[in-house]
DNA sequence: ACCGTAATATTGTATTACAATATTGTCGAA
DNA sequence: TTCGACAATATTGTAATACAATATTACGGT
């Protein structure tokens, strides 16, 4: 399981998973203290509008204030808390709008990276794709939503690596962990279920043709059809929150 | 003399100026440090690959350690920095494949920013971005070329303002502060300015015609076009380092 | 010249303290 | 009672200090 260190001769350029790098894990505090909380963000135990206390961080994470003010500034850039001045840390709570937004960011970056997995994927990556998506099918079919988020996060994964483009993996990730609560009620009506399992099927049909143009459509409509089921629901709970 | 100002985030809905919200200018000494390091390795004060030590920051600042780490892990996120476990900060290096991939996202986010002027902008919008254009004309023949990035990030301002998403709008800002120094680069050439002049025509042409696609396709060719020119420069200074 | 080890520097984390600001509660007056 | 002023309280913003963990450097012996 751990691997032995080697000094430091981390000229890891391609990483290879079998990397004699030690596997120290999240090393700092503050990293464990900022997965924490952003974990918890997302399973909703603190809802969104939720006023956070850092003393009660502190005592809740059992690490010192200067941990938890730094693991707060990291989620305020990633959009999960909003500072409120003299006030304190805020759960971001999604609007309409910018959830509406952020789908349409989605779209055109994963339409991105679908052309370019079509245009520089392996076929490894390809058959990988082709496996991941079986999977998926199993996975819809058990119910378990949130099993078939974490599926179709490796379906993206190796999007990404196909797409060799970090940078637009980490802020189509950054997106995903805002709407994550959203994703997961867009599958929770079979219909959609349904739909979605059709439209993994149309990506993995560019990717084995090879075709940039239709993976790139194909993810789109990906993202459109699943932000169609959600928006509208949002929508609603805005207006009858009113 | 620079009026920053990218203060607390972008959470204006409408952000009409004529607000009555009290105006309290960066109201916390961390996003003056924020801003001010940012600033700095934007001006390539501290140029990349440069260690920084939190103590001289301290000093440098006139602020204490906590809130220059605060400041440091703001710039972490924004990928200014990179942190070096029991090292420290490091000013973030751009190498020829990274920016590589900023542009290749540049170009598919500015490409839907472009898309969603044509689709919702106001008319006042578009004869703002005409009355910039020609400024931008203007400051090229100066030759001032910080002058020439300033007014072109207004022009993008007022291309964000009218396609309404500020995550959108966010996110390119975000990858534009890392690349500011390509992108100044990428000015210096006479023939490269008098291209980014006809291609910003072109846009202003989509735009008037309330041309989706076109604007779209107008403003990819745009960053396309920069990145034609400043990547096969980064290319050779990072062969040339070896 | 090489190796191991001590000395040093720097970060990671915790603790305490206090000023600035926001919230809440209290009391008196109209 | 209702309202407003003001005090009491809570919480953040910032600073200063301390120490453990780790990385770097210097040194000294072989």
């Amino acid at each position: 399981m751990m691997s032995i260190e080697l000094g430091h001769g981390f000229s890891s350029k391609k990483a290879k998973e079998d990397s004699l790098l030690v596997r120290r894990e999240s090393s700092t505090l503050r990293q464990q203290a900022t997965d924490i909380l952003r974990q918890a963000i997302i399973d909703q135990r603190f809802p969104p509008g939720k006023h956070l206390v850092e003393r009660e961080l502190c005592e809740l994470l059992g690490v010192s204030r200067t941990s938890v003010r730094e693991a707060l500034r990291h989620l305020e850039s990633e959009h999960l808390i909003r500072m409120v001045p003299h006030k304190g840390p805020v759960v971001a709570s999604l609007t309409a709008t910018e959830a509406r937004n952020i789908y349409e960011v989605r779209a055109a970056l994963e339409g991105l990276a679908g052309q370019l997995f079509a245009t520089h994927a392996t076929d490894a990556q390809v058959d990988e794709l082709v496996r991941i998506s079986k999977e998926i099918t199993k996975r819809v079919k058990s119910g378990d939503f949130d099993a078939v988020l974490e599926i179709k996060s490796r379906f993206y994964d190796v999007i990404f690596a196909g797409a060799q483009n970090d940078m637009l993996a980490h802020m189509i990730h950054s997106l995903n962990t805002r709407v994550w609560i959203l994703r997961r009620m867009s599958l929770m009506s079979s219909e959609r279920s349904k739909k979605m399992i059709a439209e993994v099927q149309s990506i993995i049909k560019a990717a084995q043709a090879r075709d940039p143009v239709g993976m790139k459509e194909a993810c789109i409509w990906h993202v459109k059809s699943a932000s169609e089921v959600v928006l509208p629901k949002l929508d609603e709970m805005e207006n009858a929150g009113t």
